[in-house]
DNA sequence: TGTTAGCACTCTTCCTGTGCGAGTGCTAAC
DNA sequence: GTTAGCACTCGCACAGGAAGAGTGCTAACA
């Protein structure tokens, strides 16, 4: 048996019509909902065609039928060939980032809410992953006496920062100085390195090593604990807005697994850093999605790091104004990390 | 009619009880159950005195009774009265914070973690709270050519930190030059005292105008977009496991509540400074809590300003384990962001 | 006077059976 | 190839009934 175009037709106004309604949806639906200009009869006769060929399943004999993973597969698929759908509400994306943010963090969580209000789905944004940083200014500030601010600029932009214990007698001169030293010695190493060459250059720089045996410690426990990515997420509770959630045992393992951020991020982050990726239901890989889509987009920062935006809802996502959602924000995203930092807004490139 | 002593310890079984198993709690089980050495007629009785005095509620006619708030209120304060209640499990809290953690933002979202899997009840962390920071030191770090970081260290230790664009031929010595005569001038006001002063010291410091005009309009945005108190949640997805919220709709509002950190952390934070606070349903003053309790501790930082962490639960919540917990954590806290400042670990106070 | 045993009564919960409606598959006619 | 018709299936909602839990009341007892 083969899929011709009548089938196509048919399977594409099911899936509307579920995506709808979420209602195993009935012969009788389709003919008469949407202008096909044939029976239900006809309908039932292609129905069962589409069911054996693994487009449709059946919950029970009496029930309507409602997509595969496999057709909706084959949807979305077909919605990307056409070229990225422009919906109604993705221009109103533009509006949400209007006032300034500088923050990254503060950015990457906004963008998480906007994207779960747009969508009325569960959003996760993550902030960008690249290459391992490399070191570009370390300085040390005082804070009072006795304790240092360590600022760590990498060419990611990423800022770690923390505390460190100094001896009281240690100025913000004698800081100044070191953080000079420190820079010019460790700049365009990782960090990996940098925790290499300490020790040596502890020994060379006696008599401030003190102050320099704390920032060994805080390298080494740095590298132990790796800062991870800043995981965003919005609109968890929009999940139980759909009575694929209303069994609250299933509603309960989502919402734990939305809670531990590592493993959220590795499953929305997922294989690689495909600009635009749609994983429906097993294809996820998570068995708790087992009844969920990822859709994910990935932005850019001037360094050329991906970042990653994504939207997760049932199966019976709306695609197409998800999509389209998605690849605004990501683009609307990637206009602020790159070009806010290159020109002030009113110049031209170049 | 009076409450004597008989009735008190009755209303404690029945409490404990219904804390224990969440449903209504009738005669025999607590003739039985408890040793009261009494029948279940004669319990009977003093239930339904108790109900007339309003500490017992009736679902039904052939159900049991349930504790009100009142009586709730009752059993809490003679808990409090008593002493917090050491607990089995609250020393457990001291191994949790083993390994350094720096970041204050790191230290308060592994403290939602941990109190909400201490308590299986949802925990809030709020950053502290205090006076209007004042100024300390203000450091210029040079990330690229063209732009600098701005790291502000106030008395609070808060530290906020963003990046402004400078002219490409201002240099590291300059930048740390600038960094001593603004630190210098601006040691000890306010935010906006700093505001208000700006403009002054870029008449005075006159040739280094263009990076000062770029802090000033970062200060002035920081002011009008003051740094919320940082938030964190643990646990939300504990909540479910209660049968108060196997209802869907409950459980959604509940949720989205938790999503809105600014409105939850006004909750938590709730009407003043006091050490500990217990709110039981109504009392916490939100309609969308009727059937929560929110129990709250303080902690403190250096600088003396507090912080609060929080236990939501039904308002059938264990009370005696979570005030016990919430108690060590809060001295936990408070030891972590006070004496590891101050003095090395291994010495004592001086 | 306080306590207890006994009993009738109430109300929920669970189970079962039944009717209804939605939807299918098949067949025969067009 | 399409369609009308019909028998059939299955889930769902609802009603009725049995079981169980728990109460309130009364009368007897220490």
């Amino acid at each position: 048996m083969q899929m011709d175009e009548r089938k196509r037709r048919i399977l594409r106004a099911i899936i509307d019509d579920y995506i709808l309604t979420g209602v195993p949806v009935g012969s009788r639906t389709i003919s008469k909902k949407y202008e096909t200009g044939l029976s239900s009869a006809t309908i039932r006769n292609e129905m069962s065609d589409l069911e054996e060929l693994g487009f449709l399943d059946q919950p029970h004999v009496s029930a309507g039928r409602i997509p595969s993973a496999k057709a909706y597969r084959l949807y979305v698929d077909s919605l990307l060939q056409s070229g990225v759908i422009p919906d109604d509400s993705a221009e109103s994306v533009l509006g949400h980032f209007s006032g300034r943010i500088h923050q990254m963090e503060d950015v990457i969580d906004h963008a998480a809410r906007v994207l779960s209000s747009l969508t009325q789905y569960t959003a996760v944004v993550l902030s960008p992953k690249g290459m391992e940083p490399r070191l570009q200014t370390i300085q040390l500030v005082q804070i009072s006496m006795g304790s240092a601010l360590v600022v760590i600029v990498t060419d990611q932009g990423v800022i770690r920062d923390s505390v460190i214990r100094i001896s009281p007698d240690v100025d913000g001169d004698t800081l100044y100085a070191i953080s000079r030293t420190l820079t010019n010695e460790l700049r365009g190493c990782t960090l990996s390195e940098a925790c290499r060459m300490l020790p040596e250059l502890i020994r060379r720089m006696e008599g401030n090593d003190e102050v320099l045996r704390g920032l060994y410690g805080y390298f080494t426990e740095g590298q132990q604990t790796p800062r991870s990515t800043h995981v965003a997420i919005g609109g968890t509770s929009n999940m139980l807005n759909y009575p694929e959630y209303s069994d609250v045992d299933k509603a309960r393992n989502f919402l734990s697994l939305m809670e531990t951020r590592d493993k959220l991020a590795e499953i929305v982050r997922g294989n690689g850093e495909l600009a635009f990726t749609v994983r429906i239901g097993p294809e996820t890989g998570v068995p708790e999605m087992a009844d969920c889509s990822i859709v994910t987009a990935s932005y850019s920062t001037r360094g050329g790091q991906q970042g990653t935006i994504g939207v997760i809802g049932p199966t019976r996502m709306r695609y197409s104004r998800v999509i389209s959602i998605l690849n605004m924000m990501g683009h609307q995203l990637t206009d602020m990390f790159t070009g806010e930092d290159e020109e002030h807004p009113d110049g031209n490139k170049g």
